[in-house]
DNA sequence: CGTCAAATACCCCTAAGGGGGTACTCAGTC
DNA sequence: GACTGAGTACCCCCTTAGGGGTATTTGACG
């Protein structure tokens, strides 16, 4: 063995289950040049142990109960910790990827991710690089897409091209007569166009309506 | 040889710089498995030709006079013709990455990538998969970094625990009435919050508020 | 040529939103 | 002990939203 255990990258492990996180620990093989020198399940123990502790890389699971992964990392780094850290998750949902961007993650990998796919993960977050799984990536690409996606286009479908420009208006803080000014029509169209709008989407106010179109990214 | 011409990957260049296109002809070996059956440095061209060849993949140039290579891909779409097309740019401007992604690019690299990597790019779109060259990559994420990681700060540090919790309730649609049964407070109440949320934020009513307030993620 | 969807426009009505002001309690701070 | 901000609650007033209905015009489609 001519690795050197002083020029393997230091893991702390932040799960909740158990099984995993020890899962973890004897899955990497001193050839792969990984060590995980602790795992914890709880958020605030995290903390503890960083400062115990010198990292190269935390791998943080997000959906944790009492506080999350995305707020643990919060709080690491309010301490002035600044570790790369690549968030795991069984899920790819949208808001979760990008709270965790927010977050400033380095990466975001999958449970579902083969072994080699992690140890690629974690060298390459260790080096100061970011690491997307291919179906994040793929979800933040789809996401961004928007209208043309796939997902909303069953609402896009819905909705008609003057329909949609009302829609965008109102969520300016426009009032009726204020889009009927902007369109060049009656308010009582705006009203009609409003009154079919909150209807064909069964919203039940012009806020929920707003709040629909932004998730779904149609406006 | 034992590789059939017909199993190769059939692509069409559409690129202002004549040179580069050539270069780009000349670049690829049979055992890359890419033919570059035409080009052209004209988007109007570019339509003709997807009708004279049976092509699987499209190396778009963004940058050209006349009509850019997303506005190309648009005029090619509308025709009917849904080819993967690898978006080629020289420039990491995240408004062109995010105008290209809105009209459904398979792939995004820029002039300054290796043979290799534009052989991967070429291979993974003709397959239906997504291709984004590291920088292109980098630079989405810094972006939508961006987004939250000083603006919205500001605004969440205005707003109390409670009044982001009314608004929470409010983008779902529901009245002053139900908010104020889901907090156990008097719709009186809810009113003061909402106007004095509407004062502190300067918006005009709950539906610029709310687009605000998904718009920062703050909700 | 009839049909249908989209866009336009108006009527009635009640419920909700939003501007203005005032005032109490409670926790934390100076 | 005074002060401040958050949360609570109420008053008056007017505008806007939203439910219900009806109707015309236009263009696309078969």
């Amino acid at each position: 063995m001519n690795l050197n255990w002083l020029s393997m990258i230091k893991v702390l492990v932040v799960d909740d289950h158990h099984l995993f996180a020890h899962g973890l620990k004897s899955m990497f093989q001193p050839e792969d040049g990984i060590n995980i020198v602790a795992s914890t399940t709880n958020g605030h123990e995290a903390l503890a142990l960083i400062e115990q502790h010198e990292l190269d890389v935390i791998i943080m699971d997000i959906s944790m109960p009492v506080i999350d992964g995305i707020d643990t990392m919060k709080l690491i780094q309010e301490a002035g910790h600044h570790i790369p850290t690549l968030m795991l998750t069984m899920h790819q949902d949208i808001r979760q990827i990008k709270r965790a961007l927010e977050q400033n993650a380095q990466g975001y990998i999958l449970k579902d991710a083969s072994k080699p796919e992690l140890v690629e993960a974690v060298q390459k977050v260790s080096q100061g690089e970011n690491y997307f799984h291919k179906k994040v990536n793929d979800q933040l690409f789809e996401y961004l897409r928007g209208n043309k996606g796939s997902t909303d286009t069953d609402l896009v479908n819905q909705l008609s091209e003057r329909e949609i420009e009302i829609i965008k208006l109102l969520s300016q803080g426009k009032n009726g007569n204020a889009v009927a000014e902007a369109l060049f029509i009656s308010p009582h169209t705006v009203k009609t166009h409003r009154r079919n709008i909150l209807h064909k989407l069964g919203v039940k106010n012009t806020t929920e309506l707003v709040t629909l179109c932004l998730e779904k990214g149609i406006i």
